[in-house]
DNA sequence: GATGAATGAGGATTCATTCAT
DNA sequence: CATGAATGAATCCTCATTCAT
């Protein structure tokens, strides 16, 4: 007992063997499937180790606690989506930039719907959220740098703006995974009129009609 | 249009409150506020009781389990909104009514924003869904209801889209409560907004003052 | 996890039925015994609950944690010590105080001498330390009252004089305890020397007969 | 007197400091200084390891268990103390070389105060004073030569006087280190009146002011 | 009905020690 | 010999729930 520092939720020891890689990467995934299938109700630290092949005591090793093992799965997506999220960047346009990635974000959510819902739950609890503060502001700028593009009608507050729009993309994103919804490109519309809606993008005309009908024609 | 006036899920009002409602009222209030303050890990059953000011057994009086709390605030929270969503259906157009809805659930959820966040949050858990069901449906019922109305694009599916824009509506409400946000009108406008791309609803400039105006008398 | 302050050592909650005392007394009373014969080492919280036949819940609705059954043992012991410990002061003379309150400590001591050894031993952890310096200062002060009658020669520094003096007393009676002795006359004495030597108390040589006749008649 | 010079049990140097004594060396510094500052309760050997800049494995190599290190960091203390006390059989009175064994007492004590203390603690551990028995044994043989010096009154039990001894060197020395005292000389002042009272020495006026000198230009 | 004492399964975490590389 | 990954028994402690009074 005596004094008791809270613990930092980081990685305790960075694997130096190649069989502890495997090991983490075991303890990850081990803690993904639970999450998955189980929730985080049913995710518990005996279980991850059981489940990952190895014992409590080497799940210690890497992380120093239970919320260390969701940070470091969000981390891992978070990384994952901003790889492939960066690239939106190199979009012509804002519109475009912002299409893109409702993209991406639809295919990672789509890819384990279960899990990335998980952690998008737990993601919102104030000691993960605070480790995560840094990866988050990370899309936070990328998010808001797109919604700053000239072809983007300007908002009266950006902040609240690019808060906003993370959220619809992940609620709609959380929505549909939760139905089960497997096809991507009605999800991005959808996404995609909200968005546009709450930015004030106006459906240009010329641009329009052909648009929705090739989106008409691809929804049928 | 399509309905008239039917007899509300909940009484509008608590009957005198006996000896027993009050010990109810005072266990879930209790509960309210642990749950606003601490979050749900911060909620147990000991802890409940002894801030309402009863044991625990009589805690379990009059709830079987830990989450009929939560079951019975959502309730208590889905039944103040409902008494007042229901006028909705009163309100002419379809867009008038969602604009109506809006105004709703943004001054429920500015009222105790932490505590609606925390009931959002476990209302995602399947045991207590399940418990909800039926209450859940009924919200879905009326929003479908009115965007079903004449005056809304119809959605390609009307189910998809009644979820869709509860979740946004909850989406952006949690958002702005988490940020602290306090007044309503900038958040209906960004909640209109989005809804209204996401539907497909054309801003016609000219109702939009009138719409300005009717917002502005509501909103005294 | 999240935030966990450093609870205190404090009972938790005062027994309030007769049952709860009875507990409460069972509970200590196996702690008592499992440290007499096992030691710290020996003490965990599963077999004190187990011996005082209740459950861990029902110790940890008493106690905090672990620690904070070693502060009840040991308030308990010096409450009983105190009591007796306090008539000292009615004595005439600083020197007979002393011989009182060495009789007293030899007295308590023999009693139960592993169990007071051991928390002599523990109550030099910081972490109990802290929690008993009340009560530990309550015995300082008498303590220190009595080396300032006027028949005990002035000690250049009285605060280390009175540390000094109860270090010396408590090693005495626990090397005694430790090698099992019974016998109180022999060990007052020999503390009873050490402290003379100590404080600069010349044994007049008429009055020792007479002190060695009072105690005699009091040991019996 | 009774005896002259005796070989010391313990090397007074460490030859040549090979590989593996380096890595002794920095392991028993490493606990050393842990059992300093964070006392029992923070030592492990993990941090053990770590901290000497060795892998647990190493440290296992050399220390068969825990209780060794602390047993090795004894031994280690009492070899230093024993190589200075055991020159106090070269005084020419039992005073002259309880005085002696006083002040290297003293001296030990005070140069590392926490260590010392926290080592007296754990010496008392039955799984520790076992290891310990032997060279603790010459310590009480090396008091009792010196008790039994002709300036000394004759002791009713020889052994208990000795054990006692001990115990007030140890306890005075102690509660010292714990207040943060650094100056010797009134320490050792203070436990010599102990001492000499304990033991029945009387302090003859004349030899006083001798002794005074003596001391003095020992301090020095 | 109310009380609050008691229960005990469940889960987090530690750390001495072993062992494959 | 050294390394550091892995082990898992041991313990602490919590809290939903039951039950005697």
């Amino acid at each position: 007992m005596t004094t008791k520092r809270r613990p930092s939720l980081k990685p305790r020891k960075v694997p130096q063997q190649s069989r502890a890689e495997n090991t983490v990467t075991a303890i990850l995934e081990a803690a993904a499937s639970i999450l998955e299938i189980r929730g985080m109700e049913g995710l518990n630290t005996n279980l991850v180790a059981q489940r990952a092949g190895v014992s409590v005591g080497t799940l210690y090793q890497y992380f120093p606690n239970k919320d260390a093992l969701i940070v470091a799965l969000s981390l891992q997506a978070q990384a994952a989506f901003f790889a492939e999220a960066e690239d939106a960047l190199d979009q012509p346009t804002g519109q475009t930039a912002l299409e893109y990635l409702i993209s991406v974000s639809v295919r990672q959510q789509l890819r384990r719907p279960a899990l990335a819902r998980a952690l998008d739950f737990e993601e919102g609890r104030p000691a993960i959220a605070k480790e995560l503060a840094s990866s988050q502001a990370a899309f936070h700028r990328l998010m808001q740098e797109i919604l700053s593009r000239s072809d983007i009608p300007p908002q009266d507050n950006i902040e609240i703006a690019t808060d906003d729009v993370l959220a619809i993309l992940r609620a709609l994103t959380d929505a549909a995974g939760e139905r089960g919804e497997v096809r991507r490109s009605p999800l991005e519309h959808r996404v995609s009129r909200a968005l546009s809606g709450y930015l004030g993008i106006i459906d240009t005309p010329p641009v329009e009609s052909s648009r929705a009908r090739s989106r008409r024609s691809r929804a049928s």
